[in-house]
DNA sequence: CCCGATTGGTATATTGATTACCATTTGTTT
DNA sequence: AAACAAATGGTAATCAATATACCAATCGGG
């Protein structure tokens, strides 16, 4: 059999670093989401998940503000962990729900953990502390950059 | 006024490389489409012109192969830059169309090559030679990473 | 010549995100 | 106390990106 058909394309964008960044973090979120698939959760719940176990009794406005995601957005996600008896809202407020995880959130919470650091472990495991130090310095230097 | 109203709610995420890794790189690609914003182009018809320019002749498929999208999904994209007038079909094989920027779509890949140069002088810029290097060479690692 | 592989294309569904709007409640201001 | 701005949860419509299944035409190797 042939090499595979692809003739060397040319990447225009291979010196650049937003480019390199976008498609390695696109990299570990298939890895992430195909860890998570087997626990029959999406990305964005098992990060909500974490929220509320973290920030017993916060409301889901915050958790939003907090990811950077709208309020609008939380609503389906947070109304899908409720009807799937992860999370529990609790009226406190007449306006905003305390939301907690109810014993099968917390159940789920802990394999979500376990995948979760066997996932960094896969992917950064074998990265020197120093350079890990690099990295993680680095993206939130990159994220307290203004926008323009 | 009162500091923004958010309690601070703890992040149990920060500690996490890949979520960290996730969220520089949402963070500089908003930026990045702000600025394609003023350009009239979306950022996957900005990447596909620097393709076609780095790339005179090759066909749609090929670039979805390079960028890890399907065929299917490069119709739309390439069908709208050419009703735009920035790329140009050539039949080739009478199965394959060979892509071409027209005119037009050499002069706007000029300021995209501009704004996207604006953009990593802003984003990575003050960002000292050694730890940019750093920091590509760990996103093509992480890259080269098997997903299990 | 035939058949598998490749390309462009159509249609469709799903996921995520964005926007606009509504009702209720809170809390500050006057 | 009344008025009003802000915040919360929610609904609905829309859009971009992705994914899947399928079709027609062409190319290329056995």
């Amino acid at each position: 059999m042939k090499a595979p058909v692809s003739p060397p394309l040319r990447d225009p964008l291979d010196h650049l670093l937003g480019y390199q960044l976008r498609r390695a973090s696109m990299h570990t979120l298939t890895g992430l989401n195909e860890a998570f698939e087997g626990l029959g959760v999406r990305l964005t719940e098992a990060i909500i998940l974490r929220f509320v176990e973290a920030n017993p009794g916060c409301n889901q406005a915050e958790i939003g503000r907090a990811l950077g995601v709208t309020r609008t957005n939380m609503v389906p996600v947070v109304a899908g962990l409720v009807d799937a008896g992860l999370v529990r809202r609790e009226v406190a407020d007449g306006r905003t729900h305390a939301l907690h995880l109810t014993p099968d959130g917390v159940a789920l919470h802990g394999r979500i953990d376990a995948a979760t650091r066997a996932h960094e472990e896969h992917f950064f495991g074998d990265i020197d502390a120093a350079e890990r130090a690099v990295l993680m310095q680095l993206c939130q230097r990159i994220r307290d950059r203004p926008l323009k």
